[in-house]
DNA sequence: GACACAGTGTGAATATGTTCACAAGCGAGA
DNA sequence: TCTCGCTTGTGAACATATTCACACTGTGTC
């Protein structure tokens, strides 16, 4: 049963809306009210947890309950992973102070820098430390995932110390894409691409 | 002459490539070379620029100087188009430092939130207003594309005013979809649905 | 009961995106 | 000039993602 990412998202979102929405309180819910929270079409919110074998009533749609432990199950998968975050400038403190119980699956345990004066400290509940004890914290952690916010030049190097030290997969914020071995995965989020694409199409649809 | 999103962001992304990497003193590049750099395939370079226009030669590959110029003219499109950002919290005031000189066709000329102590000044470059200037800002400023990156709870209302003073396209990074009316075109990062999706493909990968 | 209704589950059709594979082009060297 | 080796440009095949459309199902009503 393999999940691919678009639907992977929006279940991520799906869930996220139940919970922030407060449908909690409500029992039940339809695909056409989650397709109109989410922004997509209702079709597309049953092949979404028909994939995720969450099964509906034709009379009363989805228990929102058994709809958050599916969803959680494929998501979660029995323990919160943690991550790490590279480059405490300011998106990176930016990320460290938004995160904080955002994620019922994903918790940053510890956020590294290469300047002396940045570490050491706690920064929004995350302890910080050099980028030479990566390896170490990351394996007495057991952190799996790592979050680059450093600057481009510095980016592949720290992507490259992440990897050596068992991390598995990458949120990469620099402006360029990181090269990984086979088996780690990589998400590139780059400001400059999302907003360039979204002059070129508002643009367009005048 | 209808080009897709994945096309526009790799061309966005080829462009900065060629210019940070300093290819540029190199006169042509090839598409394995390009594809290496981006992380994607030749063929999809190939593609791509031939969706957008440009030609190479068979011998000595596509001209540094053409490439510029051809993917400036598809995504500057003759004029640089203006941002606001609404929301000087973290997450903005990082987006406020990070971009400026980052990109040549979109430059983020105002800032908005409704605290009045954190208006008046100017933050990297930018000028901040309270929310109440928004409509006017924008239309004295012929601002095209809006930035949210306030609490979900100010999202929406914001978006609103946005769309009402006339801006085209929004890049959201509150943790709800915004619903804009046709014709005004949306981008959604979301931080946590990224990172849960990585640490579900990450966990897969193993 | 049996009927109507408002929903789900899903095969099939469509749309979008990527890769293959190969003809054609160009330059270098013999 | 001819040929070789490398490249581009691109139709066609393939892969992925979304939407359609409709049989089926559970509930309420008479």
């Amino acid at each position: 049963m393999a999940i691919s990412k678009k639907t992977i998202e929006r279940l991520s979102l799906y869930r996220r809306l139940i919970h922030d929405l407060h449908y909690s309180n409500r029992s039940t819910i339809f695909s056409h009210e989650l397709a109109a929270m989410a922004h997509c079409t209702p079709a597309q919110v049953r092949r979404d947890l028909m994939t995720a074998d969450i099964k509906g009533s034709s009379s009363t749609g989805y228990d929102v309950a058994t709809l958050t432990t599916g969803i959680n199950a494929i998501l979660l998968h029995g323990h919160i992973q943690k991550a790490a975050l590279a480059g405490i400038g300011n998106l990176g403190r930016a990320i460290l102070s938004y995160f904080p119980q955002r994620s019922p699956t994903v918790e940053i345990t510890a956020a590294f820098d290469s300047d002396p004066s940045k570490i050491g400290r706690i920064i929004h509940g995350c302890r910080t430390y050099p980028i030479d004890d990566l390896a170490s914290v990351v394996k007495d952690h057991a952190i799996t995932i790592g979050i680059i916010t450093t600057p481009r030049e510095a980016a592949q190097a720290i992507a490259d110390k992440m990897i050596a030290a068992g991390i598995r997969g990458i949120l990469n914020f620099a402006p360029i894409p990181i090269r990984v071995s086979t088996g780690v995965e990589t998400e590139h989020l780059d400001l400059t691409m999302s907003l360039e694409k979204l002059a070129y199409f508002s643009r367009r649809n005048s």
